[in-house]
DNA sequence: ATAGTTTATCGTAAAAATACGATTGTCTTA
DNA sequence: TAAGACAATCGTATTTTTACGATAAACTAT
C-alpha cells in the first residue's frame, strides 16, 4: 500500500525555491554581480544585462521574493544586496543537500 | 555606452542548469532519495511521490539531461542513481558561488 | 509648476514547465 | 504465442515563466 500522500519536508522546499531563484542566467549573474560589488543601483545592473528595463526589474524581484537580496531606496534610485542571512541559509542548505551521503 | 552583448559565462549557465533541476521538490526529493539509497527502481521512486507515473518519469528525464543521475536498464525494471562525477561537480559549482566574495 | 531621472508595474504575447491518461515498446513468464 | 509487468513516450490541457513596450509612481532640479 503505496503512501502517496507524502509531501515534502520544509527543508526540500526551501531547497527548490532557492534552487528557482538561480535556475536562470540572468539571476546568477545578478547574484555574482551583487556579491562582488556589494551593492549597486538597478541601472548598473540594467546597463550589463541584454535585456530590457522592465525585464531585470522582474528578475530582481523573483531574487527579492526569494529572500536572496535586499533593495533600499535612495531617490531617485534603489540600491540592492545580497541578503547575507538568507544567502548563509542557502549555503548552508545546498551544501548539506549534496554533502549528505 | 552599455555593453548589452554580454552573454554568460559557461559557469553561469551551468550553475543555472544545475539550479533548474532542483527548482522542483519532487526532484529533490527524488535526487535526495537516489542518494540515501545509493540506486534504486522507477517504482520505488513512483510509490514515495504523490503524482502519475508518467510525471516521475517526467521528472526522471529531467533530472538525466541536466547530468544528475543516470539509468541502468535490468529487465523489466530501470535502476537509477546518482552521477557521482556530476554531482560532485554541481556540489563545487553551488559552494564556489556562495563562497566567493 | 515643469521637466527629467529612475525604477516598478501593467498588459500582453510567446514559450516552457507541469501534470494527466492512454499508448507503445521491451522483456518475462505462463 | 499470449499475457503480464515495467517504464518511456505521446498527446493534451493548464499554469508558470520570460520577455517586451508602455505607462505610472516617486523624487529632483529647474
Amino acid at each position: 500500500m503505496p503512501t502517496k500522500t507524502v509531501p515534502y519536508t520544509a527543508g526540500q522546499e526551501r531547497i527548490a525555491r532557492y534552487a528557482k531563484a538561480l535556475s536562470h542566467p540572468a539571476r546568477v549573474y545578478i547574484l555574482r554581480f551583487l556579491d562582488k560589488q556589494c551593492a549597486c543601483y538597478v541601472g548598473n545592473i540594467v546597463e550589463e544585462l541584454p535585456m530590457a528595463q522592465s525585464s531585470v526589474s522582474q528578475h530582481l524581484k523573483e531574487l527579492k521574493n526569494a529572500g536572496l537580496i535586499q533593495g533600499t531606496v535612495e531617490p531617485p534610485k534603489v540600491k540592492y544586496c545580497i541578503n547575507r542571512e538568507n544567502w548563509r541559509e542557502a549555503r548552508a542548505m545546498f551544501a548539506a543537500f549534496f554533502e549528505e551521503g
